[in-house]
RNA sequence: CGGGGUGUGGCGCAGCUUGGUAGCGCACUCGCUUUGGGAGCGAGGGGCCGUGGGUUCAAAUCCCGCCACCCCGACCA
């Protein structure tokens, strides 16, 4: 393939586009890979086309390497799958919907679960049929309340998304840790910096979940790692240990104290050490209950529901962790102070929870046997020795708290976590039964009764992955594309008209010829300095520079990574990088 | 959805306060010169000033509505 920079549909930006803020979605904008062209939606310009072809392909390639069949479903769907799994509701606002000439109902997808069910019921009737992996690659559709970032989060988007079914737990199991390592594969071959963290299986239920990020500082996922050992996970998925339970009846009596204008944490802790309540000038923050009104609303609901959640007051509450423990349901802070009096703003304690029929969990901190400074339910007064087990019962725990840096590893005994921003390039779960169910999939089972498939399903941002490759492969003079995914394997700068551009010309289609994809800069009444501005924003790995030692016969090569320059004889240069980018791409795999 | 900011040729911006027939740099076209790190000179082409309404003799400029984009938050396989 020959590429001529003078005929290409390409223009470079000298300047940074004024909306765009992150490293990936400049560079592509500048370098002239892809044109914003709807909210939330981008052209793939002829460079843009190429890399995403390529990462498309080396998804393909691991995919069906592990016995996936590549299928391709519609787009545009009707309404009424989606209203029998129940997710016509639960997706809300995030599926665009439309109606056809009729007036019936049908949806851009936004993932294909059911359709994948329906074509397996519709096809596979033995359990000799098992286990299937389906999957395809293409655009999804979701309604952002914000598209940002260019390609980072779109509401149109390449995406490759597979189903597998099994007949079986372990099976389900086997093909879930079958796509983890091809994910690894993909991910390897696209030069990415990932970290497979623990996910919260969240509408998807199901048993495991794992999701793949991409570390960048613009990432909108914050996740954890470990000091000592390879925890990993997703803020929303960390759990919190919980220390031992005590004796409840080791405690003094509960007092209620006068503590007046103390509404907040701080003002409590204060008043308490002055005060020297239960006979103590030490207490904190980690010693109070602090006690945070939610509201729920489950998916379709008419109206909202009450819940209380209780934690150290040195925690803030974290909505995203809270929402995603409580998924589908969207949860929002209280706001009905007035139609609810005996909720006593500042002063809530968790004594009257049971009496009130206020649904009330607690942190795991708060174990049976631990004694809390938390609110009378009263204004202005507090009490102590409130405790667990003994002044009031929680229906249950919740993981509500802020996760922070230095937090005690959940997962091994001496390491503490560490907090990094990532990317959301591929997310696995165990689905289990759930669409099988919706849509009644069963087949005839070994022993001649029904069996029911159970699935997984398991997805990759196609197009978010070429993101987040520019976001860790770029410097201060633009894109710097790893081998496997540039769009060109060489760039050839013919700096000069005359026989340097019927030389790069030349070189050119016999690189073409020996199988390398190559594009030539022949544009003339350009200056060099220009060309070699282009190249380095363009940023494919090899640059071949045609110019003033043309005549002793030698050309230059440049490594964009390395910023290396050679010279190098224009004899066997064909023969010379046909050679290293093989063995380049090769490596890759 | 809440808060903040911005919409003027392909890109980056000025003009708006104080209304009077749209300007700069880059890019683009032509000519000559130049040619290894974003060239020079000369001549050109290109703009419903986001959009709809209002005020006015007159609106890019003042007023109201809407739309879009960016950032923060909410939301989000």
């Amino acid at each position: 393939m020959l590429l001529r920079t003078s005929t290409l549909l390409l223009r470079t930006l000298r300047e940074d586009p004024a909306d765009a803020e992150v490293p990936s979605h400049r560079l592509l904008l500048r370098a002239g890979y892809v044109r914003r062209a709807a909210p939330g939606g981008y052209t793939w310009l002829p460079l843009g086309k190429l890399v995403l072809d390529r990462v498309t392909e080396i998804v393909r390639s691991e995919m069906t390497a592990i016995g996936d069949q590549e299928v391709h479903f519609p787009a545009l769907l009707p309404a009424e799958p989606y209203r029998t799994s129940g997710r016509w509701t639960e997706y809300g606002d995030d599926i665009f919907t439309l109606a056809d000439r009729k007036g019936a109902e049908h949806l851009l997808a936004p993932t294909h679960e059911e359709m994948a069910a329906l074509l397996v019921k519709d096809l596979f009737t033995s359990y000799r049929d098992f286990p299937v992996t389906l999957f395809q690659i293409q655009t999804k559709f979701r309604d952002e309340a914000r598209p940002r970032a260019g390609l980072l989060r779109g509401r149109e988007f390449l995406m490759k998304d597979a189903y597998s079914f099994d007949l079986d737990e372990a099976g389900l199991a086997e093909s879930y840790e079958r796509h983890q390592a091809a994910y690894r594969r993909v991910f390897d071959r696209l030069g990415l910096d990932y970290t497979v963290v623990h996910a919260m299986s969240g509408a998807m239920g199901g048993s495991a979940s794992e999701e793949f990020l991409a570390a960048t500082p613009v990432g909108e996922d914050t996740f954890v790692g470990c000091t000592a050992c390879d925890y990993a996970a997703n803020t929303e998925a960390v759990t919190t240990r919980a220390p031992a339970a005590g004796d409840p009846d080791a405690h003094r009596a509960s007092e209620v104290h006068d503590t007046p204008e103390t509404p907040t944490i701080a003002s409590l802790v204060e008043l308490a050490n002055a005060r020297r309540l239960a006979d103590r000038d030490d207490w904190t923050a980690a010693d109070t209950l602090k006690n945070v009104v939610l509201s729920v609303r489950r998916p379709g609901a008419e109206s909202s529901d009450l819940l209380v959640i209780g934690l150290p007051g040195d925690r803030e509450v974290d909505l995203k962790r809270v929402g995603a423990a409580l998924h589908p349901a969207t949860v929002t802070v209280f706001d009905g102070w007035a139609e609810r009096p005996e909720l006593v703003r500042g002063y809530i304690g968790p004594q009257v929870m049971a009496k009130l029929g206020i649904r009330y969990l607690v942190d795991p901190r708060v174990v049976t046997g631990t004694a809390w400074l938390t609110g009378a339910n009263e204004p202005g007064r507090h009490a102590t020795d409130v405790v667990a087990g003994r002044d009031f019962t929680p229906d249950g725990t919740i993981e509500a708290a802020e996760v922070r840096p230095g937090d005690p590893c959940p997962a091994c005994d001496t390491g503490e976590l560490t907090m990094r921003r990532g990317i959301e390039i591929g997310h696995i779960f165990q689905l289990g039964r759930r669409f099988t169910d919706a849509f009644a999939v069963d087949v005839l089972g070994a022993a001649g009764k029904p069996v029911r498939p159970t699935m997984g399903c398991y997805g990759i941002g196609v197009s978010r992955a070429v993101a987040a490759i520019a976001e860790q492969h770029h410097d201060e003079r633009g894109l710097v594309w790893p081998a496997a995914i540039a769009p060109v394997d060489v760039h050839l700068i013919a700096a000069g008209k005359g026989p340097q551009l019927d030389a790069a010309l030349d070189l050119g289609g016999r690189l073409s010829a020996a199988g390398l994809r190559v594009l030539v800069d022949d544009r003339v009444n350009v200056s060099a300095g220009v060309k070699f501005t282009d190249a380095e924003l363009i940023g494919i790995p090899r640059a071949v520079v045609v110019g003033r030692r043309l005549a002793d016969g030698y050309v230059e090569l440049r490594d964009r990574a390395g910023g290396e320059r050679v010279e190098l004889p224009v004899d066997g240069l064909v023969e010379r990088l046909a050679d290293e980018v093989g063995a380049a791409l090769r490596n890759r795999v």
